[in-house]
DNA sequence: GATTGACCTTCCCGTAACTGGAGGTCCTAA
DNA sequence: TTAGGACCTCCAGTTACGGGAAGGTCAATC
């Protein structure tokens, strides 16, 4: 099939399937006219990458799982050691943004959101602020 | 005073601080021989920049931010309202991260983790698991 | 046969916010 | 005088693509 058609199906945009060959994580074979020509097993790929991508999974990290994903001999335990570490990442990003939040809350409440230019917000990242200095860890 | 020191007090990378110069959020003089010549000013735009941006603000924010800083006349809601839309920006970033967390950990649950090929993880990667449907919204 | 328009090709640039490195200049201390 | 560190500019790479130019191919229509 073209690529046109693999992008339906696998629903990759052709940009992406484009780039997917560049970096070596499909191989279709071409026709004589030049076009790309996806086989059912390239499709399955494209597949695959879609799913692993939209959940969060990095390129490497797909790459890695599509070899697990073509080995018969594989053992679950190594797909299982990606995907929680994975979720650690996951976690670690959600801590993160949390203490964020925490932060900004704090001087968003501070701030009267007035006409007036005195912004405890300002003062805090002009390092002039008053708040609690805890929130100055960052 | 130089690039070095410039760097020490703000806790930013001479890189960075270099960045900062070439795509205008920095203004420092040049001395004599080439090398930038900081000014307290330029400090404090430094060290407002530092804890802006490790706080969450995008480049474009942080202009946006420096001006209202620099402007006597600014309205705090204008700065709360940055702000604010951070904040919200964060919570759209963590329910997603949350909303990922739980496909992982169901998937992960659902696997072995033993030497066996086995693996619920890759038969939903691969279109062909028989997990809740409803995880496969991505 | 010619044209139209959809589809395909490659190639290069741009994104955000830097980081690393090469190659060269300047300053300071031994 | 020389070694080293600090400074300079410019270029390339990072992630995972997206946009767009310039051009070849295909199927249908006139």
């Amino acid at each position: 099939m073209n690529i046109g058609t693999a992008s339906e199906q696998s629903r990759l945009p052709v940009k992406t399937i484009r780039y997917y060959e560049d970096i070596g994580l499909v191989r279709p074979l071409r026709s004589d006219n030049g076009y790309r020509d996806f086989s059912d097993a390239d499709l399955q790929r494209l597949k695959f990458l879609q799913r692993a991508r939209s959940l969060g999974f990095s390129i490497e990290e797909c790459r890695e799982l599509l070899s697990l994903y073509e080995d018969g001999n594989r053992a679950s335990a190594d797909v299982k050691a990606i995907t929680q570490s994975k979720i650690t990442e996951i976690d670690r990003k959600i801590d993160e943004l949390k203490s964020l939040r925490k932060v900004l809350t704090t001087l968003s409440d501070a701030c009267h959101g007035d006409d007036m230019p005195t912004c405890p917000i300002i003062d805090d990242l002009a390092g002039t602020g008053d708040l609690d200095p805890d929130l100055k860890t960052g």
